[in-house]
DNA sequence: GATCCCATCTTTCCGTTGTAAAGATGGGCC
DNA sequence: GGCCCATCTTTACAACGGAAAGATGGGATC
């Protein structure tokens, strides 16, 4: 009776049955990421999530016991698509110096896009995330992306010396610091409103670099 | 009969009944401020708070129309509170460049300090904050002790020409990003594991200086 | 000094949420 | 062909944010 017919996106069942479709996981963390695209994590339920999904949220419960945990599977998907997104930036590069250019432009980019799903990644529950190893590792080797970037830099003699962490924490300060307030609306102020982001960004990402940069 | 005793902190008031006492407003702040402090804004209640100042829940309500409305008003303080640390502490100054670095470390130095506090402050919830005029105010009034440093050294010949803004966005870029990484423990990474916050916080606040300062 | 008004607080109520527990279902293995 | 267990549903509960209406009493008015 309550088998509801589902689209069965990636194929492989025979069936077509709410039952057992197997991807009713995959299908959460899909509409869950949408959902926090358009109305931002604080207010996402996973009875709204579930709803779009067309099965009752104690299914969700089923696949996530917290609520967080749910949202923590979001932000690992996030991180995961958001490493691949500045590994394929970087590959336009054609040295250290335009590899660091076009990673901390990348990095902005995907943050202002991807908006409300970034600042899920960044949020304050999500840092709980040592309950979520996988959220971890997929933050983890984002950041890694930025350290070897530092490093190149380094051997080429574009970076100052010390350890790549350093530099590298610099540099994500400010390009994590510039899109938290955007996206927070903090940038509302006399001398920048009605400013491109795309002017602001460039004039933060310059301040890193040459605050690490040799002198 | 309900009328419960309460502690009068702010004397003034014959009566020490829990109707009319005029302070309720201030007090479900001040422990609205305490409960952020503790849990974190993310999941402090309405009811608890009020449950804490010893009234109904919806006499907070009538104090506040919404729960956003109570955040707003405990980050309207957190902003007052946080401005007047930076101003005492640049007090003790002897010229531009040692307000510039005071600035920069009381800036990180109070908001690892009020950790819960000022994430509520930045939070994107918050920034629901054109219906609250004097949220904005004070949060603005913030960011102007950052432009008139910055102006300060360019007159001095320390900081790069331009707009103040354009440099004050990128010192307070790097610093607000480092505040919200190490609040979100997103330094729990190999290489900066274990190093203290001071450490790390001058590294960053003296690559925003020099990404600001004449070469 | 009695009376009335209205800001303030309480009582009661509603729909929604997150989470738990127990029951139904049916695909896959023997 | 029949059983088992992962998967989904039904049912339940306490807590939440918010609205509406009722109680209370301090201060203004006479």
């Amino acid at each position: 009776m309550p088998r509801k017919p589902i689209k069965n996106s990636k194929g492989g069942r025979k069936t077509v049955h709410a039952y057992h479709h197997g991807d009713l996981r995959r299908a959460l963390v899909d509409q869950g990421t949408k959902l926090v695209q358009e109305q931002g994590h604080p207010s996402i339920t996973v009875r709204e999530v579930a709803r779009r999904t067309g099965v009752t949220h104690t299914a969700a419960h089923y696949h996530f016991r917290t609520r967080e945990a749910l949202l923590a599977a979001i932000a690992t998907r996030g991180f995961e698509e958001m490493t691949a997104s500045l590994e394929s930036a970087m590959r336009a590069a054609t040295g250290a110096r335009s590899r660091l250019a076009l990673l901390g432009e990348a990095y902005v980019r995907h943050a202002l896009r991807r908006g409300r799903l970034y600042q899920l990644m960044f949020s304050a529950e999500t840092a709980t995330r040592d309950a979520h190893p996988e959220l971890r590792v997929a933050s983890d080797r984002m950041f890694a992306l930025l350290v070897d970037a530092i490093r190149d830099g380094q051997e080429t003699g574009l970076v100052r010396g010390g350890p790549p962490v350093d530099a590298a924490l610099v540099a994500w300060s400010a390009a994590h610091g510039f899109a938290s307030l955007s996206l927070e609306r903090r940038l509302m102020l006399p001398g920048l409103q009605g400013r491109e982001n795309d002017e602001l960004a460039a004039i933060v990402l310059r301040g890193a670099f040459e605050g690490i940069a040799i002198a």
